[in-house]
DNA sequence: GCCGTTTTCGGCCCGACTGTTTTCAGTCG
């Protein structure tokens, strides 16, 4: 069984457990357990042979290991299926809308036996819910709005349209005089490829008692709001014409630490610090880590203060989810991520000579601008004909033009000749090998028929990389948020032989592409591949694009060292598989 | 259900907001 797939029927059974009224800890358990399988580089199932390595994962313990060999063992889940026995599956979404937690599902359901979003409109219009508690008009009213929003808004928003929207919203809210510093925390502050809401954090003079009113006011008169969802004294919640929430706070500044912290999560993060402040004899909320005996605060105006005060380093946002940066910060064994500023150069993107937008020069002024010192050219072969793709004459032409624009601006940035071949149906490529022989950078991706057999899938991507001339497999998942699932195929077996013939993989920065996800990062890392990280740019202003594809490096706990394209120009040829000539 | 610098049993994170609660349960983050 697939690690997805555990961790999504242990995490189904979390929220039943909720809905049955379980103790609250062990539902907490499951959750923990959901996350760590989900995360984890290696396939949990097939260490079901093995039940003592399955004690190592963090938040497993002898009855989670028993129900991951009994999954593996026999596809299902006892517990699992005895609650959807008792309860149904459709009551899972119930628990999405606002306003609807595990107690009022469990409400409805023994009050009117309502078990699906369906039923509940069904049984808010007729009036069936009025006489049950906690069930005034203003309720039946919330839940009927939370279910049309519901229908409207269902799912999460790119990283890079959040992180648009946060931008607007930024600027805006720094331009009331008193305001003076404005951050985003939430998930798009730790990065994840989608964000379900923005959470703003904002501080000045002008969030003091007697005058943060009137900030409140500027909050709730942004032009962009659809309605506004509540105003409290500190807060207000609205949502974007766009359909993202957003919640804005105020704070005063010796809070702002604690209030990062806090808001910036992970949830589960948060739990196993406040845990390790007990132990410490602290007790920390989004106000302050304060002493448990006299109850006095400690300094929190910045997150520095408050790890440092649990005798912890600081820990980047990417890294916490609760997968054991706590006791590596503790030990002071984190790791330095990559940073945006590590990356030196872009090794796939496109110009008008097929479906991009600009010139070799543009796109090399604009990477020269971005301080990049060198760029490949990477167009499409022929087999994409939509996009103009080039044939074996057209690519040889192609490299002239490059190494004529390499030529005029020598000295300021390098522009290597490449091709983004197409991998065919069969696994070969649609170019001769001649012409692939004559390229620095040889990108070589699947473009069409996703729908193969998995089986078949693999082979094909195995029999191109098998290409001598291949020297870097693109975008290796054609993994497409929220439209599409990703293609069936063996990825660990990509992975592995990558690592064999020295072909590096590339993790596709795209926000709607992100390609390779943090656990598979992790993966291409243990397994000893070659990552580059490459922005497909179509545009100059796709090279912006990089920082997206940082964060999931980063989420995967990555360093500068580990990604090919931090490496000066020279250093990269050396390390890219060996060119044969 | 997990876990151990107090512990193999008995703990396990915190506060604001909402609605209808006349004192608080449930939800949310």
């Amino acid at each position: 069984m697939e690690n997805r797939q555990i961790a999504q029927i242990l995490s189904e059974t979390a929220d039943l457990l909720e809905v049955s009224a379980a103790d609250s800890f062990r539902i907490r358990s499951y959750r923990r357990a959901a996350e760590v399988v989900e995360s984890s580089t290696v396939a949990v199932g097939q260490l079901a042979a093995e039940p003592k390595k399955l004690l190592e994962l963090p938040g497993i313990g002898k009855g989670m290991a028993a129900n991951i060999v009994e999954m593996e063992q026999t596809g299902a889940l006892g517990l699992h299926q005895e609650m959807l026995a008792r309860y149904k599956p459709s009551m899972l979404e119930l628990l999405r809308l606002p306003g609807m937690g595990p107690k009022t599902v469990a409400l409805f359901w023994d009050a009117a036996q309502i078990s699906s979003i369906d039923e509940l409109e069904t049984a808010c219009r007729e009036g069936r819910l009025d006489n049950l508690p906690r069930c005034g008009p203003k309720q039946v009213a919330k839940l009927l709005q939370g279910i049309a929003d519901y229908r409207k808004h269902a799912g999460r928003f790119h990283l890079d349209d959040a992180d648009l929207a946060a931008e607007r919203l930024t600027e805006y809210l720094r331009s009331f005089p008193g305001i003076e510093r404005v951050t985003p925390a939430g998930s798009l502050r730790r990065g994840r490829d989608t964000v379900g809401d923005l959470d703003f954090l904002v501080t000045g003079p002008a969030c003091a008692e007697d005058r943060v009113a009137a900030v409140v006011e500027h909050v709730a008169g942004y032009p962009l709001i659809a309605d506004v969802i509540g105003k409290g004294q500190n807060k207000v919640s609205f949502r974007l014409r766009q359909g993202l929430q957003v919640d804005v706070r105020m704070l005063p500044e010796k809070s702002y630490g604690a209030a990062l912290q806090y808001f910036t999560g992970s949830k589960l993060h948060n739990v196993t610090l406040r845990q390790r402040a007990l132990k410490m004899g602290y007790t920390l909320n989004e106000y302050a880590l304060a002493r448990l005996d006299d109850g006095s605060a400690l300094p929190s105006s910045t997150e520095e203060e408050i790890y440092a005060a649990l005798g912890m380093d600081w820990i980047p946002p990417e890294l916490r989810e609760d997968l054991g940066e706590i006791e590596a910060a503790a030990q002071h064994r984190l790791p330095v991520l990559i940073e945006q500023s590590d990356i030196r150069g872009d090794l796939h993107m496109h110009t008008n000579a097929t479906d991009g937008k600009n010139t070799i020069r543009e796109m090399a002024e604009a990477a020269l601008e971005r301080g990049y010192s060198y760029i490949a050219i990477t167009d499409h072969s022929k087999n994409l004909a939509m996009t103009n793709g080039l044939d074996d004459a057209r690519a040889l032409e192609h490299i002239a033009r490059i190494r004529a624009v390499d030529r005029e601006m020598a000295g300021s940035i390098r522009i290597f000749p490449g091709i983004e071949v197409d991998i065919l149906v069969d696994g070969a490529l649609d170019l001769s090998d001649d012409v692939l022989a004559q390229m620095d950078v040889v990108v070589a991706s699947v473009h069409s028929y996703f729908n193969q057999p998995a089986k078949q899938m693999t082979e094909r991507i195995l029999r191109a990389i098998e290409n001598p001339f291949v020297r870097i497999l693109g975008h290796p998942t054609g993994r497409l948020l929220l439209r599409r699932e990703p293609y069936e195929f063996d990825l660990d077996a990509v992975l592995r032989r990558s690592a064999e013939l020295g072909v590096a993989v590339e993790h596709n920065a795209y926000p709607d592409r992100l390609d390779l996800n943090d656990r598979n990062l992790r993966r291409a890392k243990e397994l000893g591949c070659k990552i580059v990280v490459n922005t497909d740019a179509h545009h100059t202003s796709h090279l912006e694009k990089m920082r997206y594809g940082i964060l999931q490096l980063r989420r995967a706990g990555l360093q500068a060292e580990d990604v090919l394209n931090t490496r000066s120009a020279d250093d990269l040829l050396q390390r890219l598989r060996p060119r044969i000539l």
